[in-house]
DNA sequence: GTCTATAGCAGGATAGAC
DNA sequence: GTCTATCCTGCTATAGAC
Protein backbone atom coordinates (compact mmCIF):
# COMPACT_ATOMS: atom_id res chain seq x y z
CA UNK A 1 0.00 0.00 0.00
CA UNK A 2 2.93 2.15 0.88
CA UNK A 3 4.54 1.96 -2.46
CA UNK A 4 0.77 3.74 -4.05
CA UNK A 5 1.64 6.32 -1.79
CA UNK A 6 5.52 6.65 -2.95
CA UNK A 7 4.20 6.06 -6.75
CA UNK A 8 1.66 8.75 -6.79
CA UNK A 9 4.39 11.05 -4.55
CA UNK A 10 6.76 10.57 -7.20
CA UNK A 11 4.42 11.73 -9.81
CA UNK A 12 3.36 14.14 -8.00
CA UNK A 13 6.99 15.75 -8.00
CA UNK A 14 7.82 15.17 -11.48
CA UNK A 15 4.77 16.89 -12.61
CA UNK A 16 5.84 19.72 -10.36
CA UNK A 17 9.67 19.27 -11.92
CA UNK A 18 8.00 19.34 -15.48
CA UNK A 19 5.59 22.70 -14.86
CA UNK A 20 8.11 24.42 -12.43
CA UNK A 21 11.14 24.19 -15.38
CA UNK A 22 8.33 25.54 -18.23
CA UNK A 23 7.33 28.64 -16.00
CA UNK A 24 11.15 29.34 -15.36
CA UNK A 25 12.46 29.27 -18.25
CA UNK A 26 9.96 31.37 -19.73
CA UNK A 27 9.38 33.78 -16.78
CA UNK A 28 12.33 33.58 -14.66
CA UNK A 29 12.91 32.54 -10.95
CA UNK A 30 10.77 35.83 -9.71
CA UNK A 31 8.27 36.27 -12.63
CA UNK A 32 6.97 32.63 -11.28
CA UNK A 33 4.92 32.39 -8.13
CA UNK A 34 4.24 28.81 -6.29
CA UNK A 35 0.90 28.97 -6.71
CA UNK A 36 1.26 29.03 -10.44
CA UNK A 37 3.73 26.16 -10.31
CA UNK A 38 1.30 24.16 -8.22
CA UNK A 39 -1.65 25.01 -10.23
CA UNK A 40 -0.45 24.18 -13.04
CA UNK A 41 0.81 20.90 -11.83
CA UNK A 42 -2.78 20.21 -10.65
CA UNK A 43 -1.69 19.79 -7.26
CA UNK A 44 -1.42 21.71 -3.64
CA UNK A 45 -0.19 24.90 -3.02
CA UNK A 46 1.67 23.06 0.10
CA UNK A 47 2.98 19.91 -2.43
CA UNK A 48 6.18 22.57 -3.45
CA UNK A 49 7.29 22.75 0.36
CA UNK A 50 6.77 19.24 1.43
CA UNK A 51 8.30 17.93 -1.54
CA UNK A 52 11.03 20.94 -2.16
CA UNK A 53 11.39 22.83 1.20
CA UNK A 54 10.78 25.63 -0.43
CA UNK A 55 10.72 27.45 -4.02
CA UNK A 56 14.52 28.03 -4.15
CA UNK A 57 14.94 24.35 -3.53
CA UNK A 58 12.90 23.64 -6.12
CA UNK A 59 14.50 25.75 -8.91
CA UNK A 60 17.85 23.83 -8.08
CA UNK A 61 16.44 20.84 -8.26
CA UNK A 62 14.82 21.76 -11.89
CA UNK A 63 18.76 21.95 -12.83
CA UNK A 64 19.72 18.78 -11.29
CA UNK A 65 16.98 16.58 -12.42
CA UNK A 66 16.40 18.09 -15.42
CA UNK A 67 18.36 20.53 -16.64
CA UNK A 68 21.72 18.68 -16.79
CA UNK A 69 20.43 15.41 -17.47
CA UNK A 70 18.50 16.71 -20.79
CA UNK A 71 21.94 18.55 -21.37
CA UNK A 72 24.07 15.40 -20.86
CA UNK A 73 21.38 13.60 -23.42
CA UNK A 74 22.12 16.39 -25.96
CA UNK A 75 25.79 15.97 -25.67
CA UNK A 76 25.29 12.14 -26.33
CA UNK A 77 23.20 13.37 -29.47
CA UNK A 78 25.40 15.17 -30.37
CA UNK A 79 28.25 12.34 -30.28
CA UNK A 80 26.24 9.97 -32.35
CA UNK A 81 25.32 12.25 -34.96
CA UNK A 82 28.71 12.30 -35.71
CA UNK A 83 29.95 10.78 -38.65
CA UNK A 84 32.93 9.03 -37.68
CA UNK A 85 35.66 8.64 -34.81
CA UNK A 86 37.56 11.29 -36.76
CA UNK A 87 34.74 13.82 -38.27
CA UNK A 88 36.07 16.60 -40.06
CA UNK A 89 35.58 19.90 -38.58
CA UNK A 90 32.67 20.85 -40.89
CA UNK A 91 31.23 17.81 -39.39
CA UNK A 92 31.48 18.61 -35.44
CA UNK A 93 30.40 22.13 -35.79
CA UNK A 94 27.25 20.81 -38.49
CA UNK A 95 26.40 18.08 -35.35
CA UNK A 96 26.89 20.50 -32.70
CA UNK A 97 24.41 23.33 -34.36
CA UNK A 98 22.09 20.72 -35.64
CA UNK A 99 21.60 19.52 -32.21
CA UNK A 100 21.10 22.29 -29.92
CA UNK A 101 19.12 23.85 -33.07
CA UNK A 102 17.21 21.45 -34.68
CA UNK A 103 18.67 17.79 -32.38
CA UNK A 104 16.16 15.16 -31.02
CA UNK A 105 14.14 16.87 -28.56
CA UNK A 106 11.13 18.80 -29.59
CA UNK A 107 11.36 22.53 -30.52
CA UNK A 108 9.95 23.71 -27.43
CA UNK A 109 12.00 21.71 -25.19
CA UNK A 110 15.47 22.86 -26.82
CA UNK A 111 14.13 26.19 -26.06
CA UNK A 112 13.01 25.66 -22.83
CA UNK A 113 16.60 24.49 -22.25
CA UNK A 114 18.38 27.35 -23.65
CA UNK A 115 16.58 29.75 -22.37
CA UNK A 116 17.20 28.36 -18.34
CA UNK A 117 20.78 28.21 -19.79
CA UNK A 118 20.74 31.76 -21.27
CA UNK A 119 19.40 33.84 -17.73
CA UNK A 120 21.96 31.77 -15.74
CA UNK A 121 24.47 32.78 -18.30
CA UNK A 122 23.23 36.49 -17.80
CA UNK A 123 22.47 36.22 -13.94
CA UNK A 124 24.43 33.47 -12.52
CA UNK A 125 22.51 32.10 -9.04
CA UNK A 126 23.50 28.89 -7.68
CA UNK A 127 22.57 26.52 -9.97
CA UNK A 128 25.34 28.51 -12.24
CA UNK A 129 27.66 25.95 -10.72
CA UNK A 130 26.33 23.16 -11.83
CA UNK A 131 25.98 24.72 -15.69
CA UNK A 132 29.88 25.81 -15.43
CA UNK A 133 31.21 23.05 -13.86
CA UNK A 134 29.71 19.99 -14.66
CA UNK A 135 28.05 20.56 -18.36
CA UNK A 136 29.79 23.70 -19.87
CA UNK A 137 33.45 23.32 -18.73
CA UNK A 138 33.71 19.22 -19.72
CA UNK A 139 32.02 19.68 -22.77
CA UNK A 140 33.32 22.75 -24.38
CA UNK A 141 36.59 20.89 -23.43
CA UNK A 142 35.44 17.92 -25.30
CA UNK A 143 34.68 19.73 -28.44
CA UNK A 144 38.18 21.85 -28.02
CA UNK A 145 39.71 18.29 -27.94
CA UNK A 146 37.95 16.81 -30.98
CA UNK A 147 38.92 20.03 -32.70
CA UNK A 148 42.51 19.86 -32.01
CA UNK A 149 43.53 17.27 -33.94
CA UNK A 150 42.01 18.88 -37.23
CA UNK A 151 43.80 22.08 -36.27
CA UNK A 152 47.12 23.11 -36.97
CA UNK A 153 49.38 22.59 -34.08
CA UNK A 154 50.61 26.12 -33.39
CA UNK A 155 46.94 26.84 -32.43
CA UNK A 156 47.37 27.82 -28.81
CA UNK A 157 44.69 26.04 -26.03
CA UNK A 158 43.44 30.38 -24.97
CA UNK A 159 42.70 30.54 -29.11
CA UNK A 160 41.18 27.40 -29.36
CA UNK A 161 38.30 27.72 -26.21
CA UNK A 162 38.03 31.13 -27.92
CA UNK A 163 36.83 29.47 -30.73
CA UNK A 164 34.88 27.27 -29.64
CA UNK A 165 32.77 30.14 -27.48
CA UNK A 166 32.76 31.89 -30.47
CA UNK A 167 30.60 29.44 -32.52
CA UNK A 168 28.45 28.52 -29.34
CA UNK A 169 27.76 32.42 -29.28
CA UNK A 170 25.93 32.10 -32.35
CA UNK A 171 24.17 28.42 -31.43
CA UNK A 172 22.93 30.33 -28.14
CA UNK A 173 21.84 33.57 -30.20
CA UNK A 174 20.03 32.39 -32.56
CA UNK A 175 18.21 30.34 -29.90
CA UNK A 176 17.30 32.89 -27.05
CA UNK A 177 16.67 35.35 -29.60
CA UNK A 178 14.10 33.99 -31.74
CA UNK A 179 11.64 36.68 -31.45
CA UNK A 180 14.56 39.36 -32.74
CA UNK A 181 15.60 37.47 -35.27
CA UNK A 182 12.72 36.42 -36.65
CA UNK A 183 11.50 40.27 -36.95
CA UNK A 184 15.33 41.49 -38.30
CA UNK A 185 15.28 38.78 -40.92
CA UNK A 186 11.70 39.09 -42.05
CA UNK A 187 11.33 34.87 -41.70
CA UNK A 188 9.07 32.37 -39.23
CA UNK A 189 11.44 30.71 -36.78
CA UNK A 190 10.21 27.56 -38.99
CA UNK A 191 12.03 24.20 -39.58
CA UNK A 192 13.37 25.72 -43.25
CA UNK A 193 14.34 28.74 -40.96
CA UNK A 194 16.76 26.63 -38.38
CA UNK A 195 18.06 24.26 -41.17
CA UNK A 196 19.32 27.43 -43.00
CA UNK A 197 20.35 28.62 -39.29
CA UNK A 198 22.62 25.58 -38.63
CA UNK A 199 24.19 25.90 -42.37
CA UNK A 200 24.63 30.13 -41.61
CA UNK A 201 26.67 28.45 -38.52
CA UNK A 202 28.63 26.33 -39.96
CA UNK A 203 29.53 27.94 -42.57
CA UNK A 204 30.39 30.93 -40.96
CA UNK A 205 32.17 29.45 -38.19
CA UNK A 206 34.33 26.67 -40.78
CA UNK A 207 35.64 29.86 -42.32
CA UNK A 208 36.42 31.58 -39.13
CA UNK A 209 38.70 28.82 -38.07
CA UNK A 210 40.40 29.05 -41.43
CA UNK A 211 43.98 29.34 -40.85
CA UNK A 212 44.11 27.58 -37.65
CA UNK A 213 43.14 24.57 -40.23
CA UNK A 214 45.57 21.75 -41.57
CA UNK B 1 10.24 79.73 -7.31
CA UNK B 2 7.93 77.15 -9.23
CA UNK B 3 10.79 76.42 -11.50
CA UNK B 4 12.76 75.10 -8.46
CA UNK B 5 10.22 72.71 -7.92
CA UNK B 6 10.45 71.64 -11.20
CA UNK B 7 14.07 71.05 -11.31
CA UNK B 8 13.87 69.55 -7.81
CA UNK B 9 11.16 67.19 -9.34
CA UNK B 10 13.56 66.98 -12.45
CA UNK B 11 16.72 65.48 -10.16
CA UNK B 12 14.35 63.45 -8.44
CA UNK B 13 13.26 61.89 -11.96
CA UNK B 14 16.64 61.65 -13.27
CA UNK B 15 17.74 59.99 -9.88
CA UNK B 16 14.60 57.59 -10.55
CA UNK B 17 15.41 56.48 -14.01
CA UNK B 18 19.56 56.10 -12.93
CA UNK B 19 18.38 53.38 -10.03
CA UNK B 20 16.19 51.86 -12.07
CA UNK B 21 17.95 51.55 -14.78
CA UNK B 22 20.69 50.07 -12.67
CA UNK B 23 18.26 47.35 -10.82
CA UNK B 24 16.20 46.27 -14.19
CA UNK B 25 19.68 45.42 -15.73
CA UNK B 26 20.41 43.28 -12.90
CA UNK B 27 17.88 41.46 -11.62
CA UNK B 28 14.60 42.25 -14.25
CA UNK B 29 11.74 43.39 -13.83
CA UNK B 30 10.15 41.48 -11.21
CA UNK B 31 13.53 40.81 -9.72
CA UNK B 32 13.07 44.73 -8.45
CA UNK B 33 10.49 46.48 -5.97
CA UNK B 34 9.57 49.59 -6.28
CA UNK B 35 10.84 49.80 -2.82
CA UNK B 36 14.37 49.19 -3.74
CA UNK B 37 14.30 51.49 -6.05
CA UNK B 38 13.17 54.97 -4.34
CA UNK B 39 15.42 53.99 -1.60
CA UNK B 40 18.65 53.92 -3.93
CA UNK B 41 17.29 56.81 -5.30
CA UNK B 42 16.92 58.39 -2.51
CA UNK B 43 13.14 59.62 -2.68
CA UNK B 44 9.87 58.29 -1.37
CA UNK B 45 7.81 55.53 -2.43
CA UNK B 46 5.50 57.18 -4.06
CA UNK B 47 7.33 59.11 -6.23
CA UNK B 48 7.23 56.66 -9.05
CA UNK B 49 3.69 56.32 -9.11
CA UNK B 50 4.19 60.45 -9.07
CA UNK B 51 6.10 60.82 -11.76
CA UNK B 52 5.70 57.91 -14.08
CA UNK B 53 2.20 56.42 -12.77
CA UNK B 54 3.68 52.66 -11.97
CA UNK B 55 6.42 50.38 -12.35
CA UNK B 56 5.90 49.00 -15.37
CA UNK B 57 5.64 52.65 -16.84
CA UNK B 58 9.08 53.52 -15.05
CA UNK B 59 10.39 50.20 -17.17
CA UNK B 60 9.32 51.69 -20.68
CA UNK B 61 10.83 55.38 -19.75
CA UNK B 62 14.01 53.79 -18.82
CA UNK B 63 14.18 52.28 -22.16
CA UNK B 64 12.94 55.84 -24.19
CA UNK B 65 15.07 58.11 -21.70
CA UNK B 66 18.10 56.16 -21.14
CA UNK B 67 18.46 52.99 -22.96
CA UNK B 68 17.57 54.28 -26.36
CA UNK B 69 19.18 57.23 -26.33
CA UNK B 70 22.48 55.48 -25.23
CA UNK B 71 22.25 52.98 -28.01
CA UNK B 72 22.34 56.01 -30.40
CA UNK B 73 25.40 57.38 -28.62
CA UNK B 74 26.80 54.11 -29.23
CA UNK B 75 25.67 54.01 -32.67
CA UNK B 76 27.48 57.56 -33.27
CA UNK B 77 30.88 56.48 -31.39
CA UNK B 78 30.70 53.58 -33.04
CA UNK B 79 30.66 55.83 -36.99
CA UNK B 80 33.31 58.15 -35.66
CA UNK B 81 35.82 55.36 -34.76
CA UNK B 82 35.32 54.09 -38.39
CA UNK B 83 38.79 55.72 -40.01
CA UNK B 84 36.94 56.64 -43.49
CA UNK B 85 34.12 56.93 -45.34
CA UNK B 86 34.73 53.61 -46.80
CA UNK B 87 36.06 51.42 -44.26
CA UNK B 88 37.36 47.95 -44.77
CA UNK B 89 35.26 45.06 -43.67
CA UNK B 90 37.94 44.44 -41.09
CA UNK B 91 37.70 48.48 -39.46
CA UNK B 92 34.26 48.28 -39.31
CA UNK B 93 33.55 44.87 -37.32
CA UNK B 94 36.46 45.92 -34.89
CA UNK B 95 35.04 49.26 -34.57
CA UNK B 96 31.38 47.45 -33.85
CA UNK B 97 33.09 44.91 -31.55
CA UNK B 98 35.65 48.45 -29.45
CA UNK B 99 32.22 49.93 -29.24
CA UNK B 100 30.36 47.18 -27.59
CA UNK B 101 32.78 45.50 -25.75
CA UNK B 102 35.36 48.98 -24.83
CA UNK B 103 33.88 51.93 -26.23
CA UNK B 104 33.13 54.98 -24.94
CA UNK B 105 30.82 54.04 -21.61
CA UNK B 106 32.46 52.64 -18.71
CA UNK B 107 32.23 49.24 -18.43
CA UNK B 108 29.56 49.22 -15.92
CA UNK B 109 27.48 51.54 -18.56
CA UNK B 110 28.08 48.93 -21.27
CA UNK B 111 27.36 45.95 -19.04
CA UNK B 112 23.75 47.41 -17.78
CA UNK B 113 22.62 48.33 -21.77
CA UNK B 114 23.62 44.92 -23.07
CA UNK B 115 21.72 43.09 -20.07
CA UNK B 116 18.94 44.96 -20.48
CA UNK B 117 18.85 44.33 -23.95
CA UNK B 118 19.37 40.38 -23.66
CA UNK B 119 16.30 40.55 -21.63
CA UNK B 120 14.60 41.87 -24.09
CA UNK B 121 15.69 39.60 -26.64
CA UNK B 122 14.44 36.48 -24.69
CA UNK B 123 11.68 37.28 -22.86
CA UNK B 124 10.25 40.43 -24.69
CA UNK B 125 8.07 43.04 -23.39
CA UNK B 126 6.96 46.17 -24.46
CA UNK B 127 9.97 47.70 -24.74
CA UNK B 128 10.96 45.30 -27.37
CA UNK B 129 9.01 46.90 -30.03
CA UNK B 130 11.45 49.92 -29.31
CA UNK B 131 14.58 48.05 -29.42
CA UNK B 132 13.70 46.29 -32.36
CA UNK B 133 12.17 48.71 -34.67
CA UNK B 134 14.23 51.95 -33.69
CA UNK B 135 17.21 50.76 -32.51
CA UNK B 136 18.01 47.16 -34.04
CA UNK B 137 16.84 47.30 -37.36
CA UNK B 138 17.97 50.58 -38.25
CA UNK B 139 21.63 49.63 -37.09
CA UNK B 140 21.55 46.29 -39.09
CA UNK B 141 20.32 47.78 -41.94
CA UNK B 142 23.18 50.28 -41.66
CA UNK B 143 25.59 47.75 -41.04
CA UNK B 144 24.34 45.37 -44.04
CA UNK B 145 24.75 47.92 -46.27
CA UNK B 146 28.08 49.44 -45.23
CA UNK B 147 29.64 45.34 -45.68
CA UNK B 148 27.72 45.35 -48.77
CA UNK B 149 29.84 47.99 -50.51
CA UNK B 150 32.82 45.28 -49.75
CA UNK B 151 31.38 42.72 -50.22
CA UNK B 152 30.66 40.75 -53.89
CA UNK B 153 28.06 41.23 -55.93
CA UNK B 154 26.40 37.95 -55.55
CA UNK B 155 25.83 38.22 -51.96
CA UNK B 156 21.71 38.37 -51.53
CA UNK B 157 20.29 40.46 -48.88
CA UNK B 158 19.08 37.35 -46.42
CA UNK B 159 23.00 36.03 -46.36
CA UNK B 160 24.19 39.31 -45.24
CA UNK B 161 21.87 39.66 -42.67
CA UNK B 162 22.77 36.43 -41.04
CA UNK B 163 25.98 37.34 -40.89
CA UNK B 164 26.00 40.83 -39.60
CA UNK B 165 23.26 38.37 -36.56
CA UNK B 166 26.11 36.23 -36.27
CA UNK B 167 28.84 38.77 -35.65
CA UNK B 168 26.74 40.59 -33.39
CA UNK B 169 26.11 37.11 -31.88
CA UNK B 170 29.64 37.12 -30.34
CA UNK B 171 29.66 40.68 -29.25
CA UNK B 172 26.34 40.36 -27.43
CA UNK B 173 27.54 36.77 -25.72
CA UNK B 174 30.81 38.21 -24.66
CA UNK B 175 29.01 40.73 -22.53
CA UNK B 176 26.18 38.95 -21.29
CA UNK B 177 27.76 35.51 -20.25
CA UNK B 178 30.97 37.50 -18.85
CA UNK B 179 30.91 35.09 -15.48
CA UNK B 180 30.87 31.95 -17.81
CA UNK B 181 33.39 33.46 -20.47
CA UNK B 182 35.73 34.37 -17.24
CA UNK B 183 35.02 30.74 -15.82
CA UNK B 184 36.08 28.79 -18.95
CA UNK B 185 38.88 30.56 -20.16
CA UNK B 186 40.12 31.29 -16.65
CA UNK B 187 40.62 34.64 -17.18
CA UNK B 188 39.54 38.03 -15.42
CA UNK B 189 37.56 40.21 -17.32
CA UNK B 190 39.78 42.72 -17.66
CA UNK B 191 40.88 45.77 -20.29
CA UNK B 192 43.26 43.50 -21.71
CA UNK B 193 40.77 40.40 -22.16
CA UNK B 194 38.43 42.75 -23.56
CA UNK B 195 41.23 44.00 -25.71
CA UNK B 196 41.35 39.91 -26.87
CA UNK B 197 37.60 39.34 -27.03
CA UNK B 198 37.77 41.93 -29.95
CA UNK B 199 40.28 41.00 -31.32
CA UNK B 200 38.88 37.35 -31.68
CA UNK B 201 35.35 39.11 -32.97
CA UNK B 202 37.38 40.76 -35.59
CA UNK B 203 39.78 37.90 -36.80
CA UNK B 204 37.19 34.89 -36.46
CA UNK B 205 34.34 37.59 -38.41
CA UNK B 206 36.35 38.48 -40.76
CA UNK B 207 37.44 34.98 -41.67
CA UNK B 208 34.05 33.68 -41.33
CA UNK B 209 32.82 36.27 -44.77
CA UNK B 210 35.59 35.12 -46.83
CA UNK B 211 34.41 33.86 -49.97
CA UNK B 212 31.68 37.21 -49.60
CA UNK B 213 34.40 39.51 -49.79
CA UNK B 214 36.09 40.84 -52.76
C1' DG C 1 6.38 67.81 -5.38
C1' DT C 2 7.14 65.30 -1.52
C1' DC C 3 5.88 62.94 2.26
C1' DT C 4 3.31 59.53 5.66
C1' DA C 5 0.00 56.28 6.22
C1' DT C 6 -2.50 52.73 4.68
C1' DA C 7 -5.52 50.15 1.67
C1' DG C 8 -5.63 45.99 -0.73
C1' DC C 9 -3.61 42.21 -2.48
C1' DA C 10 -0.31 38.44 -3.75
C1' DG C 11 3.54 36.17 -2.34
C1' DG C 12 6.07 32.12 0.37
C1' DA C 13 5.65 29.26 3.96
C1' DT C 14 3.50 26.41 7.77
C1' DA C 15 0.23 23.97 11.00
C1' DG C 16 -2.78 20.53 11.49
C1' DA C 17 -6.78 17.73 9.84
C1' DC C 18 -7.42 13.83 7.04
C1' DG D 1 1.21 12.56 1.00
C1' DT D 2 -2.25 15.64 0.35
C1' DC D 3 -5.31 19.07 1.54
C1' DT D 4 -7.43 23.44 3.72
C1' DA D 5 -6.88 27.28 6.25
C1' DT D 6 -4.09 30.74 7.66
C1' DC D 7 -0.01 33.54 9.03
C1' DC D 8 2.89 37.04 7.87
C1' DT D 9 5.65 39.45 4.98
C1' DG D 10 6.31 42.38 1.17
C1' DC D 11 4.39 44.29 -2.81
C1' DT D 12 1.97 48.08 -5.80
C1' DA D 13 -0.76 51.76 -5.64
C1' DT D 14 -3.37 55.61 -3.66
C1' DA D 15 -5.35 59.18 -0.49
C1' DG D 16 -4.48 63.10 1.78
C1' DA D 17 -1.49 66.18 4.85
C1' DC D 18 2.04 69.46 4.21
Amino acid sequence: MSHLHKDNADLTKERLLTEAETLFAKKGFEGVSVREITSKAQCNLAAVNYHFGNKKSLYMEVFRCRWAPRAKRLQGHFRNSLPSKKPSVSAIIQSLANAFLAGPMSDEERHRHLQLMSRELSQPTEAFELVANEIMRPFFGELSNMLRSELTQKVKKDQLILHVLSIFSMVLYFNFAREAVSRITGRQYDDDFKARLVRQITEFSLKGLEGDLH
